[in-house]
RNA sequence: GCCCGCUUGGCUCAGUGGUAGAGCACUCGCUUCACACGCGAGGGGUCAGUAGUUCGAAUCUACUAGCGGGCACCA
């Protein structure tokens, strides 16, 4: 589910493309498919918007008071949030609005309370006094996954701490050297030569009156700095580990509003950290306690969200044990090989490595939109857990209690999402029928936050996996390769796309791109609505042509006495729903996109259209034109079908007004539905129709029109000027396919004649060609033939064969070759030469011909 | 620091152990009765580099370079 203060983003236009393509496919197929739409309250996000909101109205959400800041959140949510589900309309998805669930809806929210006490009474949820990434600015608690790690140049400062004694002590090197005034110990490497004198002594720590104990410990490298590190177990999660190992006091310095504390001394208290920073350093220098101060890189914590540097505080907050969870979901990886990450490389590795990694998760948030934490507090401070008030009460023995005022982490609820929205914890129908899922497309930012949780919390509640596989696309990048940001404003805004280029051509580009980056363009779009363009055009050419024929898949069912270009665009389309059926099975959406791009355009239009003009234009009635206007019409409607899980638009309304289409044509499982070719079957590959000897046939035709249109193009032959054509083919089925197919070639070609034989017999003032099977072609050009033009053609042509043969042969001429490949490889190339060889002698003696 | 991905014609990208592909751009020709968002014909690549495995590598392996990601508690 997208955020409800979000709006469309090319990430979502991506993913949503290849989610509804799969939809509907699998719908045409007969499945029940459900797309479950929805939308996440994003805490975090919605509470800032609304804060800022308020600003301009000159309020705070304190003055605003919880209750009425949430409701009017709640306004804000019914009158300007969800932009997104709008522009998903126009996105054309196939989702289930009926279904649509919004993550603080009551059913969802009830699911929330139900996990939580569950995981409290089970001991996975906790409260616990830790140390956590606290952001000053939003005031709030962040898990690890929202806090990101930024290089910073930065200095690194060596603060001297003399010794107690009066000797000499020990220098520590800091990037924080405010956070020294909070030093509770100065540690060293156990092994450490320099300082053993050192351990267990005690060292006066500046500023403060303070004597601080040097400790041992393994942590800490000795190459690093000066090997002596100063320990600050509350403002450092390293320093917190360590203080814990040594029993040493916590001394909180730092507030949430990252200001000094009472507790770093008269100085300093109220101060803020940066400025607190320079004082330190100002009287350390006065001291001649600094030592020296070096540049120095490093990475520096930030809130992913609003950059403030994240302020590590020790706090108390709620946290979700992750360790049996984790578990589960790394032998659901190991034992069933699920969830299967497509592609696997590098993803399925990144996820499990994430998840041996993983430590407790803090849940709880300062925040005021989200669910409350369904805790309850007595006078006397007991903790009473449970799924409402009432209950809460009952558990207690007292009414006198209050609620834990902290909300819980978006991505809590989300992680629910797969059963939360379909009922759960009820046993519905819903989650009977679909619970797990088959499917999820996501991009590769939210496989930790949202794919990992989801199928820790699907085993741990639902005993199974949420979903089968995971695809995860692809970034859209700029046309530089520069991330899409806010920040940048190098957004390109899908809806701008869809009103240039139209919906199903910006479906089609986003569909072909697969799961790798690619950079922004819109010069393949715009080839796309070209595509539309053209199939719209073909498309008007059938039903401007075919009056008093219907659409009849019956048509389509054998190819027994039918013409050449008929039995072929039979195999051709036949071939195509193999491949899109095979390449959407593996998620291969470019091939997909790739077949039926060619199928429609180049065999389709180019060619099927163009050898079936004659029959369907014919002026005179006859069954032969009606019977080639029935399969011009199914064969478009087969097409659109085909087409239609990724161009949803075109292809319903070209569909809606093909003469014939009704309920009949509906996949069986629809067949009392109304007609619309969303409910059609997905057209099946018909084996039987896949006739390899037509393709070569037609093969031949296309390979002798296309030479002789050289021969026009490269002659300066004008298109309108009427050319004889003379075939000369020893093989009998060829000669065959050829006079079979005389009028197409004629037609197409603009030929006052076509003559056929066994001999080419051509006059001298010929432009020839040498085709496949051995077959020649000429046109005679008496006084139009520049015949040293035409040699030069020839000798060109000559050249191309002599350069192949020569690889060939090289690789025929290698003993091993024929000894260790395989025999049919070894005869592949035995008959290239062959053919080549006749191909060169018969251009040799074209050659010759011309004197 | 560790891990991973990418590097293919001018551009954006497919692809594959056995004759290099598409779209766009480019050149030439075309008001051919569906379409100039079109039709027809072309030109253009030693598939980043080096070494190896193999009868054969652009495809597999190793290393190198450039670019881009992810992870990590080095003060």
């Amino acid at each position: 589910p997208p955020n409800v203060t979000g709006s469309l983003h090319m990430g979502h236009a991506l993913q949503h493309t290849m989610m509804d393509v799969l939809t509907r496919y699998k719908r045409m197929c007969g499945y029940r498919t459900l797309w479950l739409p929805g939308m996440d309250h994003a805490g975090i996000s919605t509470q800032l918007m609304v804060s800022r909101e308020l600003k301009k109205e000159n309020l705070t959400r304190h003055e605003l008071g919880r209750e009425r800041f949430v409701e009017r959140v709640w306004k804000w949510k019914k009158e300007s949030g969800g932009q997104i589900t709008k522009q998903m309309r126009r996105e054309g998805v196939s989702v289930d609005w009926s279904r649509e669930k919004f993550t603080m809806d009551e059913d969802l929210s009830r699911a929330v309370r139900e996990v939580f006490v569950r995981l409290y009474e089970e001991g996975m949820i906790y409260r616990g006094n830790r140390i956590v990434n606290w952001c000053p600015n939003d005031q709030t608690v962040l898990s690890d996954l929202e806090v990101e790690k930024i290089p910073q140049a930065g200095k690194l400062y060596y603060l001297s701490y003399p010794a107690s004694d009066g000797g000499a002590g020990v220098t520590v090197a800091t990037t924080r050297p405010e956070t020294m005034l909070g030093d509770t110990a100065v540690a060293v490497n156990p092994n450490d030569e320099r300082y053993q004198s050192l351990i267990g002594a005690t060292v006066a720590l500046p500023l403060t009156g303070r004597e601080i104990p040097v400790v041992a410990d393994e942590f800490v490298d000795p190459e690093f700095g000066t090997g002596a590190v100063k320990v600050t177990p509350a403002h450092d999660p390293n320093d917190y580990d360590m203080g814990v190992r040594h029993s040493l006091p916590q001394l909180v310095v730092i507030d949430p509003h990252a200001k000094m504390t009472e507790a770093a001394g008269a100085d300093f208290a109220g101060l803020d950290r940066y400025k607190a920073r320079a004082k330190v350093v100002e009287k350390f220098e006065e001291l001649g306690l600094l030592e020296k101060v070096v540049d120095y890189e490093f990475s520096i914590s930030k809130c992913e969200r609003c950059k403030t540097v994240i302020e590590p505080l020790i706090s108390t907050q709620w946290f979700l044990r992750m360790d049996e969870l984790r578990d589960a979901a790394l032998q659901l990886l190991a034992r069933d090989h699920k969830p299967q990450f497509v592609p696997e490389v590098p993803y399925e590795k990144v996820y499990s490595n994430w998840l041996e990694n993983l430590r407790d998760w803090t849940i709880s948030r300062q925040l005021w939109w989200g669910h409350q934490i369904p805790a309850w507090y007595t006078p006397e401070g007991e903790v009473v857990v449970a799924r409402s008030e009432e209950e809460a009460r009952v558990k207690a023995g007292t009414e006198d209690l209050t609620q834990d005022p902290d909300v819980l982490d978006t991505w809590f609820s989300s992680q629910l999402w797969p059963f939360s929205a379909m009922g759960w914890p009820e046993k519905t129908k819903d989650l009977e029928t679909f619970y797990p899922t088959s499917v999820l497309m996501t991009g590769r930012d939210i496989i930790f936050l949202w794919v990992s949780r989801m199928v820790m919390m699907g085993m741990k509640f639902m005993g199974r996996e949420p979903f089968a596989d995971v695809f995860v696309t692809g970034t859209i990048l700029d046309a530089h390769g520069q991330r899409m940001s806010k920040t940048k404003m190098n957004g390109i805004d899908p809806l701008e796309v869809f009103d240039k280029y139209g919906v199903d051509a910006t479906r089609l580009k986003l569909a072909s791109v697969g799961s790798t980056d690619i950079r922004w363009s819109d010069k393949q779009v715009e080839s796309y609505r070209n595509f539309a363009n053209k199939i719209w055009n073909a498309s008007r050419f059938c039903l401007l042509n075919c009056d008093g024929a219907a659409v009849d898949p019956d048509s389509l069912k054998s190819s027994g006495q039918l013409a050449l270009h008929d039995r072929w665009i039979l195999s051709r389309i036949n071939k195509t729903a193999r491949d899109v059926h095979a390449a959407l099975a593996s998620y291969q959406f470019h091939e997909a996109v790739q077949a039926l791009y060619h199928f429609f355009w180049d065999d389709f239009c180019d060619w099927y259209i163009e050898l079936t003009k004659a029959d369907v234009t014919a002026e005179q009635a006859a069954p032969h034109r009606s019977a080639a206007r029935t399969r011009l019409l199914s064969v478009l409607e087969q097409a659109l079908r085909l087409l239609h899980p990724f161009m949803p638009y075109i292809t319903e309304e070209l569909w809606q007004q093909l003469p014939g289409v009704s309920k009949q044509l509906l996949h069986p499982a629809y067949r009392e539905a109304e007609p619309t070719i969303m409910l059609t079957a997905y057209p099946e590959a018909n084996q039987s129709l896949i006739d390899d000897a037509a393709e070569w046939q037609m093969q031949a035709v296309i390979d002798l029109i296309t030479r002789v249109r050289n021969i026009r193009s490269e002659m300066n032959i004008k298109p309108s000027e009427p050319i004889p054509v003379l075939i000369g083919a020893p093989d009998e089925k060829l000669r065959k396919v050829f006079s079979a197919n005389t009028n197409q070639i004629s037609r197409l070609l603009r030929a006052s004649e076509i003559s056929i034989s066994d001999q080419l017999d051509a006059p001298r003032a010929s432009a020839r060609a040498v085709l496949f099977g051995g077959a020649e072609v000429a046109v005679p050009l008496a006084g139009l033939i520049d015949f040293a033009q035409e040699r030069q053609r020839l000798q060109k042509e000559k050249e191309k064969l002599a350069a192949e043969a020569g690889k060939l042969e090289a690789q025929l001429g290698n003993p091993q070759f024929a000894e260790r490949a395989p025999t049919e490889k070894v005869e592949e190339v035995r008959a290239r030469i062959a053919d080549i060889a006749q191909r060169t002698a018969q251009l040799v003696q074209s050659i010759q011909n011309l004197g």
